[in-house]
DNA sequence: TTAAAATTTGAACCTTGAGTCAAATTTATT
DNA sequence: AATAAATTTGACTCAAGGTTCAAATTTTAA
C-alpha cells in the first residue's frame, strides 16, 4: 500500500482511523442499497470487510451512526456538485450540469444514495430531512432559473423536480456498476431525456 | 353497508373473510409505503384496524405474507392497466394513457407501489421479481412499438422506462393523499413531462 | 334460547440481531 | 526486547418484535 518505505510521513494514526471508518460506511452503505437497511446485519457488514462484529464498535457507535454518515456522505457530495460555480450557458444548462454529476457521483464514485430515512430517529432524521430538502430547494432554483431566462419550460417547479429526481432514487435502486450498462452512458441518456422533458420547445405542441 | 335488510343474498362468510383480509393487507400495505416494512410491527397494523395483534393471524400466515400480498396487489392492479385494450393512435399515446393511470392508480386508490422486495424470501421474492420484470419487458414492449411507428425517439428503451418508472416510484414515496397536490394535477403533470421526454420530434436538436 | 362456528384476546414463547466488555492480540515506540 | 497504545475478538447480555395457543367473546342459524 505505502510506496514509500524510506520516506515516513507525519505517521499517520488518525488519519488510519479516519479511512478505515469511512471505508465501513462506504461499504454498510452498498450493501444498504443493495439489499436495504434492515436486511445488512452488523455481522454481514463486518464480514463483508473481514472484521468481526466487534470490532464494527471501535469505528462506530451504533448501527444507526452508519446509516447516518451513509445518507450524509450522499447529501454532501451532492451539495459540493450543487455549489460549484455553474458554466451553464442558461438554467437548463445549468441543471443539465448537475444531473449529469449526480448520475455520474451515483455510478462511478461508490457513494449510494439511500431512502430509508425512517430508519433514523429524532435528531439524525430531522438534520437528513434538512438536507435533503436544501438540495430539492436548490435544484427546484435552478429549474426557476431556467423558467425565467426562457429555457425551461413554465409549471409546477417542484413536479418538474420529482419527477426526474426519481429517476435519480430508482437508479440508485437497479443500477449494478457489473452490469453491461456503464456509467457514462446513462449519464448520457438521462440527461437527454431530462433535457428533452422539460425544454422549452420554440413552438409549444400541447394545449 | 348492506342497503337491502329484508332480502338476504347467500349469507357472505367467505367474502367477509376476504373483505377483511384485504382490508388489513390495503392498511399495512400503506403504512409499509409511508414507513417501511421493518419500521411497522404487527402491532402498529393491528391497531390501526382496531384490532390486536394475535387477531391479525387469523387473516393472514405471518408478515412477510402480507407483504408479499401487497406487491401483489399493485402488480396486479398495474397488469390489469397493461392488458386493457388499447386507444391510442400510435405507441407514445398507448404509453401515456398507461402511464397516466399508473399514476392514478398510485394516488387515488389506496394501492402502493413498494420497492422493498429483498424482505421477502425464496419463493415468493422470486415469484414478485417475475411479475415486475413482466411489467416492466410489457412498458418496454410499448416504447418498442412507438420507436418503431415513429411517435418515440430512437435509443435505448430499457433506459428510456427506468428513467419515468422512477418517476412513478419516487412518487410513491413522497406522495401524500393529503397533501395540496391532486392526484389528478400530478398525472397531467407527470405525463407531459414523460411524452416531451420522449417525443420525437420533426426536427431533432441534439447531435 | 341455545349450540356451533367464527372471531378475538391475553399471556406466553422464541428467534434474531444489536450492543457490551474484559481479555487477547497486534502495532508502534523507546 | 520491553512496554504502552491501538485494535480485534469471543462470549455474553438484552430488548424488540414475530409467532403460538388455549381460552374468552361474539356472531350466526336453528
Amino acid at each position: 500500500m505505502n510506496a514509500s518505505a524510506t520516506i515516513k510521513a507525519p505517521f499517520d494514526r488518525d488519519k488510519q482511523f479516519a479511512a478505515k471508518r469511512r471505508a465501513v460506511i462506504l461499504s454498510a452503505a452498498g450493501a444498504f442499497r443493495r439489499r436495504g437497511y434492515h436486511n445488512t446485519s452488523m455481522v454481514d457488514i463486518a464480514k463483508t470487510l473481514g472484521l468481526t462484529k466487534a470490532a464494527l464498535y471501535y469505528y462506530v457507535r451504533n448501527k444507526e451512526e452508519i446509516l447516518f454518515e451513509s445518507h450524509l456522505m450522499a447529501y454532501e457530495s451532492m451539495e459540493r456538485i450543487l455549489k460549484r460555480p455553474q458554466t451553464g450557458r442558461n438554467g437548463l444548462e445549468c441543471l443539465e450540469n448537475v444531473f449529469r454529476d449526480f448520475v455520474s457521483l451515483l455510478t462511478q464514485s461508490g457513494v449510494s444514495l439511500l431512502t430509508d430515512v425512517d430508519s433514523l430517529s429524532g435528531n439524525g432524521r430531522e438534520q437528513i430531512l434538512a438536507r435533503r430538502g436544501k438540495i430539492e430547494r436548490r435544484v427546484i432554483k435552478l429549474v426557476k432559473a431556467g423558467q425565467k431566462d426562457g429555457s425551461i419550460q413554465k409549471g409546477d417547479p417542484r413536479l418538474q423536480v420529482f419527477f426526474f429526481m426519481g429517476a435519480l432514487n430508482w437508479l440508485n435502486a437497479w443500477y449494478d456498476s457489473e452490469g453491461r450498462l456503464k456509467g457514462d452512458d446513462i449519464a448520457d441518456h438521462f440527461v437527454k431525456q431530462l433535457r428533452s422533458g422539460i425544454t422549452a420547445d420554440i413552438g409549444e405542441i400541447d394545449e
